[in-house]
DNA sequence: CTTAATTAGTACCAATCCAGTACTAATTAA
DNA sequence: TTAATTAGTACTGGATTGGTACTAATTAAG
């Protein structure tokens, strides 16, 4: 299954939670996770990595938090993506060059390649704004160039 | 990790190899094995699930064997990918609307819908025989339109 | 200076998922 | 009738993941 792991999908309703709040909020994981509804400890550990990964400012000790190092529109899904877990790699072979035993042989790989990048640009194209945006209704910065993929 | 299962991954593999095959080659499992190297047991189980999603179709008995039931520039890498592991679901709340206990306070619900709708139309405008055409190169039957997503 | 609150880092665990295997039944060419 | 082959299902060991626990470092406030 292609499927996000929660961690990611937490760490994006995280991030959506700010980006929707006052500018430059600043909280801590407890109320953080009140909320996003989501499990303390999840949330704390997740802070942690958007904060290592440079998307969140953190500040520690008493009274400390986190709040966003940028605006929501500078901000993209596929950013978030490769903070939680790394660049995207949807095969083996894209992640680690030369380690699958079939690649000799395997006369695709480019292939995985392409469809690597498209997926990334899908998610690069679209930011945390766009989520948190008026809906229902159109979205994206620029929705135009993405219908036009179909 | 957003990544494809080693299924759908030989999966893709195998349906390459019929495409850039002669038109209409039927083959059995053993020889599909050999030809892709990959483990007898796993294509013979990737070949039936195939087969059962109608992409291809299966002679039984003695001198049987498998056959594309249409040609690699009518198949789709999304469709591919739902006849492996059903519909294209990113998050739970695509595959199954309403077990997921944040749904009623999350914000982001329908962005996630549209980012799967993106992701599934990059991987719908992708075939079978994108996958096999002249390497390195060009590829796609619409390069351009894919390029223009950057 | 001390204390309490908070983030940083790491290690851990139970449950689930996945890649791969094994076995039996049904089908069919020879 | 037999051998070859696909169909269907069940099983398993190991990896991954969602979630937790604990200690160290940092800092505001009294």
């Amino acid at each position: 299954m292609i499927r996000m792991s929660k961690e990611t999908d937490y760490g994006i309703v995280v991030l959506a939670y700010f980006a929707s709040a006052k500018e430059g909020l600043k909280q801590n994981a407890r109320e953080v996770a009140m909320e996003s509804q989501l499990p303390l400890p999840m949330v704390r550990k997740i802070l942690k990595i958007l904060a290592r990964e440079g998307l969140l400012v953190s500040q520690r000790g008493a009274k400390g938090g986190y709040s966003l190092t940028r605006g929501g529109e500078r901000i993209s899904i596929a950013e978030i993506v490769t903070a939680m877990e790394g660049p995207l790699a949807m095969t083996e072979c894209i992640e680690a060059p030369g380690e699958c035993r079939h690649e000799p042989v395997c006369g695709i790989r480019t292939s995985w390649q392409k469809i690597n990048q498209i997926v990334f640009q899908a998610l690069n194209n679209m930011t945390l704004s766009d989520l948190t945006g008026p809906l229902p209704g159109p979205m994206g910065s620029d929705p135009g160039k993405l219908v036009s993929l179909q």
